[in-house]
DNA sequence: GCCAACGTTGGC
DNA sequence: GCCAACGTTGGC
């Protein structure tokens, strides 16, 4: 399957697109995520080579503010149980900052990003699939 | 701080 | 398996 495109959230105030940008290699594990249907994508979906919206929630405003690359797909994470793991990680590479952050409320005015799962009832979800065409919406939107 | 949305838990 | 109670997320 070619490259896939997906949106993490994240408090700033927890880790920031700035924080992955300082960190060795540009590169942390995402763990902690705790919620099934997000569990399941980081498990079955997210791969290596895929692209991630970096996107900042309870700031104001919320947006997304750069993007990563996935280095390392779905693997149990370090809580996990090795016989039967319950929660899974993936890598993250910080790739660039976006030009300018593209806000929430910008996002809902674009009649391209209808659909996004951002802007419905995926509101809760951490990690949340991207459509191709989403994905150069959003990258337009930031003045790319 | 409020509250809508929605996931999880647990009694039955 | 149903569903009410409860907890969390996250925009506003």
């Amino acid at each position: 399957m070619g490259k896939r495109y997906w949106l993490f959230k994240s408090e700033p105030s927890e880790f920031s697109f700035e924080d992955l940008q300082h960190r060795p290699r540009r590169t942390t594990c995402w763990d902690g995520v705790r919620n099934y249907q997000a569990r399941n994508l980081l498990r079955d979906e997210v791969k290596k080579g895929d692209e991630v919206l970096f996107y900042h929630s309870s700031t104001k405003p919320p947006a997304a503010v750069g993007i990563a690359e996935v280095v390392r797909g779905g693997y149990p994470d370090a809580t996990s149980d090795r016989q039967d793991p319950t929660w899974y990680a993936v890598d993250v590479r910080a790739v660039r900052p976006l030009p300018r952050p593209v806000s929430l409320a910008a996002m809902r005015g674009s009649p391209a990003l209808r659909s996004m799962v951002l802007l419905r009832r995926g509101m809760r979800l951490s990690v949340q699939p991207v459509t191709a065409a989403e994905w150069r919406a959003v990258l337009r939107l930031a003045g790319e």
